[in-house]
DNA sequence: CAGTATCCCATAGGATACTG
DNA sequence: CAGTATCCTATGGGATACTG
């Protein structure tokens, strides 16, 4: 067991989910998946299109999120959590907690 | 980081958090704590002083470092964890327990 | 020892416009 | 609808040198 390098997932977590929109674009999707382009859009407060779609096809890569087709006219894509996703719940419910937590302290 | 009035939790603790340095200083602490200055810039790989100052300066205000002054020659300065911080330990579990899952699922 | 003072840069993120 | 294509800016972060 190395010890040392025990805090080198929490750089790794960080690095993965510390960007801007990444956790609130997954917050929204463990509130109701899949959703519509669209949909995220709209309810990812203050987010972009570009910005959507670049952090979106981030995800992907990293197996958090898949995108599904739909040929219809006009287009409909849908985003989902994957199961991997899943094992991020806990971390969400500790960032929440600590976020009520720590606005109480500040005011 | 900026100070920002944010409503959403995870926002708010994403934005006190999600640093490049912030997670790993505490976690250094959470191990054992207070530390020196030239400690803690040893023990966060990589940290220059410059950023290990500011970054300090910045958990003063959060309330989750507190500094403390000896006016020894040469100076010391101790940090440590405040109360406040140890609201962080379920957060920083959860973060090295996903860090883990994700890490071996990308390989 | 415990920092500052500068200067510098990459890149995350944003604004706007356009398309299959 | 679901994106791209551009272009631009702010700032988080880094390198180096110096001081009370």
């Amino acid at each position: 067991m190395k010890k040392v390098e025990i805090k080198c997932p929490i750089d790794y977590s960080i690095a993965l989910l510390g960007g801007k929109w990444t956790l609130p674009i997954i917050y929204v999707l463990t509130k109701d998946s899949p959703k519509r382009f669209k949909v995220l859009e709209r309810e990812v407060n203050g987010i972009t299109p570009t910005m959507l779609t670049s952090r979106l096809r981030a995800l992907e890569e990293e197996k958090l999120v898949y995108r599904k087709i739909y040929p219809t006219i006009p287009p409909t894509v849908e985003y989902g959590l994957t199961e991997n996703a899943e094992k991020l719940k806990p971390v969400i419910n500790e960032l929440e907690k600590f976020g009520l937590f720590h606005q109480g302290l500040m005011k």
